[in-house]
RNA sequence: GGCGGCGUAGCUCAGUUGGUCAGAGCAUCCGGCUCAUAAUCGGAAGGUCAUCGGUUCAAGUCCGAUCGCCGCUACCA
């Protein structure tokens, strides 16, 4: 046994072809929860997010705007790492593939399954539209006018071009990832992403072409500098960069394996097959597991720019605050599944969990507190039937940020809140004379508080920490530990509890 | 076409290896309470668990068919 666990996560790194919207933000909101969470385990943590700036669009969206790529990708960039701040997002390194630290760490790995011999000189051939500069497979193509094959964004006939490419030889690999996933089965999450996985896998794999020669915006071969690799080796081995993989010393090994990728499940194949394939032949581990999230919708559709439903996140918060977006998101969509952000449910899911279930909790309580025990927090009865109900919440709570469901998880949470409020319609402090009965009735609620503080803490970071100093403890709720300090009767009475104003204040519908 | 998944109360969904599994939250209705952000608490109503047919002493839970919906089908980040 590690006498420190550590917990390495990280987000897909986001192409700099476009802002941030709703899309980027719920997959960084997830793990930014998910590692808050396990901050909170005592895990010493590493969440790591960033951007992918090589390759053919930012090389032609450069041209375009009359810039240099590397200019163009330092004018998008801060954009990302900016609304995550605003977003409070804790990451600890915000990766860039451009830095000097990745173009060591690629051409590394590069090298290594090169010299393994799983990357071979090879023809690709295809059919390539000179206007776009891109290949096209025959089902993309279309016809027009009788004429057939031509490229569908430009209506003009492709040409059949014949490239010499490095290719990696991923059919190699289909025996060894099957083994491996038979041996790891639950790596990815949720279940039934994973098993989609491996049907991929079993339906046969190919070779794919890891280089370029007319392209120029990436990371060159080390070993033939006319190619340039593109996407794969490039964007995805970030992972290993940012733990230190190709700086010349084996401190990588201190985080990798990563413990989860958080990708969506249009990148699956790309994370799931191609990468542990490609780790393997570079004698890496696989990572540990996945998180496949689907999508967040609006209103039931795919966001795009077509169909000008781009939900940009920042303009959320003016409305709603920082942490009633961030708890929706994570409260209102199953992980794995496709979720769908509509501005009703985001009030309705607000109104009732934040503002009538905890945020009413927090201030009754104050103001009973006020009028029965003189504004000052008592000690809870420790025989209180709410401990029974908060221990059910830890153990559960816990057991679904583990399987990476946080709705269920803070749902798991909300049973403490909801009991609470049961509890106290149950005694009606409000109703007795100051004593002893109505103190430890009032000190049952505001451990209840405390404990719910600290289990809602990775979803509403700040409010969290506005319910523990209102209740009148002391120091950071984010050092707080669980399940040491979840346990019944850690509330330290004897300091002022605050009322102060809505923590959420009821949105109209 | 191929492979895979889904279809459970108005809505969003839970339901391990078949035997209190017919549930939760929200919404609705009724009642209580008045400490609280017209919040809260209790109760009720509501589903032939897509359809049909099988296996079984017993099936949302297994098998087959049908209808409907969806994902993937590969060098695009």
């Amino acid at each position: 046994m590690p006498t420190v666990s550590r917990f390495y996560v990280t987000t897909p790194i986001y192409y700099v072809n476009a802002e941030p919207h709703l899309g980027h933000a719920y997959t960084t909101i997830v793990g930014d929860a998910l590692t808050r969470w396990h901050r909170l385990l005592g895990d010493e943590v590493m969440y790591l997010t960033g951007t992918d700036e090589h390759g053919l669009k930012i090389q032609q969206a450069a041209e375009e705007a009359g810039t240099t790529p590397q200019a163009f990708a330092d004018e998008i960039a801060p954009k990302f790492a900016a609304a995550w701040e605003r977003l409070d997002i804790a990451y600890d390194d915000f990766i860039r593939t451009t830095e000097p630290r990745h173009y060591k760490a690629v051409e590394e790995i590069l090298q290594r399954c090169y010299d393994a011999g799983d990357i071979e000189l090879d023809t690709f051939a295809g059919k390539y539209c000179v206007s776009c500069e891109e290949y096209y497979s025959d089902d993309e193509l279309i016809t027009i006018d009788g004429v057939p094959d031509c490229c569908p964004i430009h209506r003009r006939p492709v040409e059949y071009f014949e490239e010499e490419n490095y290719f990696f030889r991923l059919s190699r690999f289909e025996d060894r990832l099957l083994d491996w996933y038979a041996q790891h089965p639950t790596a990815m999450k949720p279940e039934h992403r994973g098993n989609e996985a491996l049907g991929l896998i079993k339906g046969g794999l190919r070779d794919f072409s890891i280089s370029r020669t007319s392209l120029k915006w990436g990371v060159p071969l080390p070993w033939d500098p006319n190619h340039v690799t593109y996407v794969w080796f490039d964007a995805l081995t970030n992972y290993l960069t940012a733990v230190g993989f190709g700086d010349g010393t084996e401190g990588y090994e201190k985080w990798w394996p990563v413990d989860y990728h958080l990708i969506g499940k249009d990148i699956v194949r790309q994370h799931c097959v191609y990468w542990p394939a490609m780790l393997m032949s570079a004698g890496i581990d696989p990572p540990k597991g996945w998180a496949i999230g689907g999508w967040l919708l609006v209103d039931n559709e795919k966001m795009s720019k077509t169909s000008g439903n781009v939900v940009n996140p920042l303009d959320l918060i003016d409305d709603i605050g920082l942490d009633g977006f961030r708890y929706y998101v994570l409260a209102d969509t199953a992980y794995g599944n496709d979720g769908d952000f509509t501005y009703d449910g985001l009030v309705a899911r607000y109104n009732a969990d934040l503002a009538n279930n905890l945020g009413n909790l927090a201030a009754r309580v104050a103001t009973v507190v006020g009028k029965k025990c003189g504004g000052v927090g008592t000690a809870p009865n420790p025989d209180s039937a709410l401990a029974a109900v908060a221990a059910t919440a830890v153990e559960d709570t816990t057991r679904w940020w583990d399987e990476v469901q946080p709705s269920r998880a803070l749902d798991a949470s909300w049973q403490l809140v909801r009991a609470t409020n049961a509890h106290l319609e149950a005694n009606e402090p409000w109703k007795a004379d100051p004593g002893p009965e109505v103190d430890a009735v009032m000190g049952d609620a505001l451990e209840a508080l405390r404990i719910v503080a600290i289990l809602a803490s990775p979803a509403i970071p700040s409010t969290a920490q506005a319910v523990w100093e209102r209740i009148g403890q002391t120091g950071a709720v984010t050092d707080q530990r669980v399940p040491a300090d979840t346990a019944w009767g850690g509330y330290q009475p004897g300091a002022d509890v605050i009322k102060g104003a809505p923590l959420f204040p009821r949105l109209k519908a």
